[in-house]
This record gives structure tokens, sequence and C-alpha cells, in this order.
DNA sequence: ACATTATTGTTATATACTATAACAATAATG
DNA sequence: CATTATTGTTATAGTATATAACAATAATGT
């Protein structure tokens, strides 16, 4: 018989998941902790976080966007973009460009700094995903991404 | 020409996301958003959050469970889960037994009130769960159970 | 039998994310 | 010109997560 402390096997988890395994829900949250494990120290070369790389990719692809469109782009609120956006601005990747005839909003673009470490964290990232879902193949991978972009894109119309 | 203050529409998302549609982790995380908030508002009638409800769900299917053992089956630290099984012996859903030849450990309890407690919140988990995949054919939702699994537990063999 | 090492649960602390409310400045509307 | 709405910000609170350190206690090694 094991000593009590000896960790059990990996290989054969040794607890009942029978309810919590019949939901999606469950399977998401634990593997978007692993996703989200390895992306934060994929990030963190770059010195980002998710939601500093999330808005830096959106602001290189949406040029002048607006704080409030970022924050609905992002499904964030207003008051929480602004620490975010703050950053990126401290950093030099972003700049906070008035808006001729609107002197409360800003378009925000980034930087050819910014522009640059974008396209390198895209990369890594890129790479983490490739790592991550390796055993995933092409199709199963596009059925997945299906999925999941069904049930956000149509919670996001519904809105 | 559309005043610059009138929403886009809802249907026809103005925004370029080409870069983040690539990664499954974008999908899985916008997608999981939209789960857990409702899942948040299912809960909120059982006074449960997600992490309790966890901790219920599996001290109900997994009786004499030590708290070191729920916090790797939560895959949380240890410290973290204090407050968890706090709340939870609070209300007198659960109760911390002691361990015969252990004084440092418990063994986590499910009482009749906590049983009964996580019976009603599960059923109303289905329910969120049927609403929220409606649109998804159950091959599909095997399919995305299978993935998504594959995903985490291949990541908890691998600790 | 005793010293050493490991485990269990807890406390403290810090950081990040998320939600809500309220506000000033300014634009849009009636 | 008065009223309403918008933009961005500040303040605050709650929750989740990570790390370090510790006391009490069990397991291990000699």
């Amino acid at each position: 018989m094991k000593a009590k402390h000896e960790k059990a096997s990996a290989e054969q988890p040794d607890y009942n998941y029978e309810t919590l395994d019949r939901f999606v829900g469950y399977h998401m949250k634990r593997a978007f902790n692993v996703v989200q494990a390895d992306l934060t120290e994929t990030l963190k070369s770059f010195e980002l976080r998710m939601l500093t790389y999330t808005a830096l990719v959106l602001i290189v692809d949406n040029p002048d966007l607006s704080q409030t469109q970022l924050a609905v782009a992002m499904d964030i609120e207003r008051a929480n973009l602004v620490v975010i956006v703050d950053e990126l601005e401290r950093r030099e990747l972003i700049v906070r460009d008035h808006v001729p005839g609107d002197r409360r909003a800003y378009a925000l673009n980034a930087t050819l700094a910014g522009r640059r470490l974008c396209k390198k964290a895209v990369a890594a990232v890129v790479a983490h995903e490739e790592r991550l879902f390796s055993g995933l193949s092409v199709k199963k991978k596009a059925a997945l991404i299906e999925a999941l972009s069904d049930l956000h894109v149509n919670a996001e119309s519904n809105e």
C-alpha cells in the first residue's frame, strides 16, 4: 500500500469528475487556464499581458480607433481600458491622437515601435498555439474555432 | 453618412479582427466570457460563484477529500482554497471532518443541505448549458468537449 | 528514539481582472 | 439655448490568482 504522501499517478486521476465532465463550460475554463498560462509566459518577454497584447493588436489592425470602440471590440468596460491604454502609451507603442472636431475623443494609433513589437508578439503567439495545439488536426482546430466563434459572435450580436 | 455617435450595426461588426481571429486562444477567451457571464447569473440565486460551485460539486462527488486534494482537483493554489472552503462551511453546505491519525488534515464532506443545493445548482447549470449551446448539435458538442478536454487533461498529465 | 524533512492548512500580501458609480468636458439633439 | 448623450477618467469594491512564510504535525532516515 502506498504511503499517504505519495503523489497519485498522474496518468490515473483518482478524482470523480463525473458531474463536472458533463459541462462544456467546465472544459472551456480548464482548457483556457492551460492556454492562458502558456500565453502569459509567451508574452512576458515582450512585457505584455493578454489584455495589453489584445489591445495592441486591435489598434494596429484598426487605425484611428476610439477608446470606446476599443473597449467594445475587447468586450471590456471603458473604465478598465484606461490603464491598458495608459501603459501602451507610456511604452510609446501607441499614441492618443486628437480627433479634429471632437475634443472628447482620441484616435488610437500604433507607433512604428508598436507595430514592430506587435509583429514579433503575434509571431510568438503563433508559435505558442502551434505548440499547444500540435495534437489537434487542422480540421479539428478549424471546427473548434468555428464552434467557439459561433458562441461568442452570436452572443455579441444579441447584445 | 451616419452620424458619428450612431451605434454600428450589430450584425455587421466593423472591426478588423483578422489577426485575433486566427487564434484559438482568443476564441476560447471570448467564448468563455459569454459562458461565464451566464453561469454567474445562473449561480447567483444559489449564492454560489463558479469556484464555490465547483468546489461543492467535487466535494459531493468525492467524499472525504482533503483540502490539498481539492486544490489539485480544481487546479488552484492551496492558499486560495481556504476562503472557498470557509464560505461553504459557514453556509453549512460542507463540514471539515477530522481525519483519524492525522491532526493536520481535514476530510471535506457535504451536508444534506449541501447535497440538496448542489443537486439544484447542477440542474440549473444543465439548463444554462442547454440554453447557451442549443445551436450546437450533440455531435459537435461532444467534439468540442473532446478537443477541450484533450487539451487540459493532457496538460494536467504533464505537470 | 531522535533529528531531519515533508506535508497540511493558514495568513499575509501583491497583482490583475472585472464591475459599478459618478463626474467633467464636450458634442448632439430638440 | 436648454437638455440629453457621449467620451474618457477616477474611485472603489469584489474576485481570482500567485507567492512567501509559518506553525503544527506526520513521515523518513539513522
